[in-house]
DNA sequence: CGTATTCTTGTAATCGATTACATCTACCGT
DNA sequence: ACGGTAGATGTAATCGATTACAAGAATACG
């Protein structure tokens, strides 16, 4: 419909149409009209005009390969998820692309699955020059030998995970282990003082941290950390941890009043598995979880739990990658940024005495 | 580490490593190592080693603008999505991720947020040449001009939605008019005879689609459609959207016995709206959700639901676009593929009578 | 042994933009 | 009126691969 009656192409290939159509049409080289695009006021006001008549008639769109070969920057990200099919990167992701997309720029998804031949295969995508910049959501990039080789002129953040001796990357991050002791204390200063943790997947930093932070409260209120109140075994943040969990508590004899679970998943797991032998919540025993993800405050009860400002971080970390992927050589310095928790007080925690 | 003793290269720009340098320090032509690439059986096996040895000694990854530019192929796909923090779409992004990648394809993701200047962005994303193809997840790409002004060339996928004219698209959907007479004649079948009705947000066709299939359903039962329990005014396929509904439930003399919620999440909302007041699920209501989300079984009471085949859909409709991509000028027809939903009977429906 | 065929490799054009540099015009001050 | 400067535009190199074509070497066949 664009290039009508003008040209008389035969539109078996139906080439695209380059810079230089428009240049033929609008009657000037195609340096001016790159640069009517670029740099508008730096051509001449009829110029410029016949340039964009020119582009309007035959609806050019620059190529995007040809423009990142010279330009040497492709105006996307990569963002990297675990990939598991968890609800909590959701409002990430949302923020993520928000962001990215109003500054002009694409996001590629990458979900690595902790294998490392995906690890591999993004670390490929990017020394290929795909991408301008790399977000890693919770992962450990830097130990992989491949990101290893990844030259650090490629901007690179990492969220939710804290990994020590990150030089190039900025971080965001919430303090996991402050946060779960606040949340223990909250239960503590409901009465409670038996109180179990369901901690996430072994390995996992955060997970680490959690169960450090649980254990602080305890011995800080002078209470005993007993290793038979700790149910690992989780594979995941995920219900079925949760779920898992459920049978330890049976098991006891001597029961604890309250429970903090490492993840909102985790925590709803396992109040489904209590309720379903009747087991009532918050009445016999208190839950408390760690996100905040949508489903805590639909679920019955209505979880208490500890809030990760998610979309907060997402927005800031995909500004920070912005801002030095802008940057000519490393201008910007890469940030560390720590981000408060907040307890959100809800319905499965019960006040005892 | 790699360029270490031979090159006596002064790395204060560390550019990046090309086809020339590989070519140079294996002592053939660029074009050789091109093929050594492509096709390795079209070269030496003495040149071939030389070749891989060079390019491992040189850590050399082919850039992708400069391979796109020639090649005509970024081997990338586009994945829009509507974007509402909505975890129904997270298997389906996991199934497409997995497919994709698996065939060394990149994932581009957008989120039209129902918003025209974002469908403009993407339509331009498109047309310059950055993807190979589109896979537009619930929305209506060809209602939109500027996506009308994308060239057949590019291969377009749809699921999940039901648009009719649509030569040059793959869809692969579900047939929601029939898998929500069946949940509903599921209903009729557990001696519900008042069946209220959630739908989705007008405008939607999926939402008409189901609202049509549960007047079907109770026609063909011989049963009266009620305008009365019609609870219309959803904005979304959301929780707060069922929690609204409740409200009508609440204001109504004559109650249903159960009630079919056009999506899981709106039923999620509104059970637990009904159990704040101290309604029993399914003792008093029984709910019937559609699409079998994460949630719907972890839920208590376990949602009964419609499921939507929602991983191999998203398989299907990789592969389908995978395989379309790599023919030349659409040899392969496109599919109109339309899969079958199933029961998924949990706790939320009671028998009755 | 000479020609035809197949293998292997190199030369150079090409993809479609951006941009350094050159050129030309117009306007400035003295 | 003339050298100087600013402004507008064009010329052509360039980004880093792929690939059509050509050429040379090796093998086959009569």
């Amino acid at each position: 419909m664009s290039q009508s009656s003008e040209l008389p192409e035969l539109d078996s290939p139906p080439r695209a149409v380059t810079i230089q159509d428009v240049a033929r049409r609008a009657g000037v080289s195609t340096a001016t009209v790159s640069r009517a695009l670029a740099l508008p006021d730096r051509v001449a006001v009829a110029t410029r005009e016949a340039v964009f008549s020119a582009i309007r008639e035959t609806g050019y769109t620059p190529n995007a390969a040809a423009r990142s070969l010279r330009a040497k920057s492709t105006k996307m990200v990569l963002v990297l998820l675990p990939g598991i099919g968890n609800s909590f990167f959701t409002p990430v992701l949302n923020a993520l692309e928000e962001v990215f997309t109003e500054a002009g720029y694409g996001v590629l998804i990458g979900y690595t699955r902790q294998s490392r031949r995906r690890e591999t295969h993004y670390a490929r995508v990017i020394r290929a020059g795909q991408v301008d910049g790399v977000l890693v959501v919770t992962g450990n990039v830097p130990r992989d030998e491949e990101f290893a080789s990844v030259p650090d002129t490629v901007p690179k953040s990492l969220m939710f995970s804290e990994v020590p001796g990150t030089e190039h990357i900025s971080v965001f991050d919430v303090d996991n282990r402050n946060a779960s002791a606040a949340a223990v204390r909250y239960l503590i200063s409901q009465g409670h003082r038996r109180i179990a943790h369901i901690p996430g997947a072994e390995g996992g930093l955060e997970a680490q941290e959690r169960l450090g932070g649980y254990c602080d409260a305890l011995r800080d209120a002078g209470l005993p950390v007993d290793e038979a109140l700790i149910w690992r075994g989780a594979s995941n943040f995920d219900f079925a941890s949760g779920d898992r969990a459920a049978a330890r508590y049976f098991d006891l004899a001597d029961k604890p009043t309250a429970v903090f679970a490492a993840a909102d998943e985790i925590a709803l797991g396992f109040m489904r598995a209590l309720k379903n032998k009747g087991v009532g919540i918050p009445a016999d025993v208190s839950v408390i979880g760690f996100d905040d993800t949508e489903y805590a405050i639909h679920y019955d009860p209505a979880l208490t739990t500890m809030r990760q400002p998610r979309t907060e971080m997402g927005r800031l970390a995909a500004s920070d990658l912005l801002r030095r992927m802008a940057a000519r050589d490393g201008a910007v310095p890469t940030s560390k940024v720590r981000l408060p928790c907040e307890l959100v007080v809800r319905e499965s925690v019960r006040r005892l005495g």
